[in-house]
DNA sequence: CAGAATCCCATTCGATACTG
DNA sequence: CAGTATCGAATGGGATTCTG
């Protein structure tokens, strides 16, 4: 209860709705997630709950300071929520809401517009997420649309597992070992970012890279076949 | 040519690429228009070159100073060039690059999720460019794809025309004098979201609001029914 | 591990004044 | 009009410490 701090009256302090006075919907976006960090932790729970550390690993530079006010700030902007697991596990969670979860095209947007930057450097690190979500935002709609099929992607310790069907391909978190048409275990997302965009031949990632394909090479040929990074301009 | 501050030695001190190291397109998006203000600067070039003094006036609470740094940054980045007009008017203006008018659909999503907020705020002021954004945002494509018309939207001295022709609706500042089959004259961009987004009757826009319609009555209600917010979550 | 609380410096912002 | 210069205040955010 400290009463100091006479030099501001302090009259209605922050929340969100202080930035910008603006109708706008792409100015009220910017109040909710346009500060720092935000719209990256939002990234990372875009494919399922996580705790705490497991943002901030993903996020690398990011302070548990800045990390806890960003979660608050999402929190009560709606975007997220945080859940305890049941009881066994018993352990905090962050989940996005539903409006949360439909922050994924605008996402992908950004993303697929930035890619196309004369100026963008893909040989920074990436988050398993972030490999993910660059998928389903590069899949190339129309030649999927023919293309049924369960694959695992696994990355070190993270696994996933897309279902491609009907040109769509949801990709969650593989529950256990789930049974996949092909498979892909890589070390690293960019192992798999030189395989899917960069188009490098599995002999090469294999020998030198980590990667380890399991299933019909030919249907894994096809599924890379998918995807392709949006041309640049200039 | 001050050489103090010996207390960092500044190794690499910004441009951009300093905030997050990742290569994921949506990080690389957020350094290079993440910065507060930037992406509403982009916005309202969004529908052809301004300059300084107009895009600060539609950018309620911006400083000179800010807008500026913004500038000059967003430059660098390649998403606008700084020109000087040819000989008679001679006045800089700032115009988006060929990539930077490709980020609309970004700013799109944006807005079309922020709008789903239970949150948002839609009784803000609005600049006249994020009205027609907003509108070439909330059309209804299938409904417009038997719809051509050429619409003109003058808002105060802000004078746009909109061709509808395919279920697309290209906007540009209007000319001069063009003709139009329906225009609609308001006084705010208010006014405007009132009509489309409010479902406010003409009546009463023109009764108090100084709404005026000119062309066909008729035509102009079933423009105005191609236009609807997205359904609140919740 | 998940976070709250402090400390504290660097940066950023906005207001104002000034200039070509 | 289109910025530049300066200054004080607010904010940001990294590091560290503490707690359940």
């Amino acid at each position: 209860m400290k009463l100091q701090k006479e030099t501001k009256v302090d009259e209605r302090p922050r929340k969100h709705g202080k930035w910008y006075a603006d109708a706008c919907g792409t100015a009220f976006a910017l109040e909710l997630i346009g500060e720092r960090w935000s719209l990256l932790i939002v990234r990372e729970l875009m494919l399922g709950p996580r705790r705490f550390s497991e943002v901030r690993a993903s996020l690398p530079g990011i302070s548990a300071k800045v990390l806890t006010e960003r979660l608050e700030s999402l929190e009560e902007a709606g975007v997220l929520t945080r859940r305890k697991l049941p009881s066994p596990a018993s352990v905090q969670v962050y989940e996005l809401t539903e409006w949360g979860y439909l922050a994924e095209p605008a996402i992908q947007e950004l993303g697929r517009w930035a890619a196309r930057s004369p100026s963008h450097d893909p040989t920074l690190p990436l988050s398993p997420v972030s490999m993910m979500l660059s998928m389903r935002t590069m899949i190339d709609h129309q030649a999927a649309a023919s293309f049924d099929a369960k694959v695992g992607l696994f990355i070190g310790e993270d696994r996933f597992i897309a279902r491609l069907e009907g040109g769509m391909m949801p990709i969650e978190r593989a529950s256990e070992d789930e049974s996949v048409e092909i498979a892909f275990h890589a070390p690293l997302p960019s192992t798999l970012a030189a395989m899917f965009y960069g188009k490098v031949p599995f002999a090469e990632l294999e020998a030198h890279a980590g990667l380890v394909i399991e299933g019909d090479r030919a249907l894994a040929e096809r599924f890379v076949a998918l995807f392709e990074l949006p041309p640049k301009v200039g």
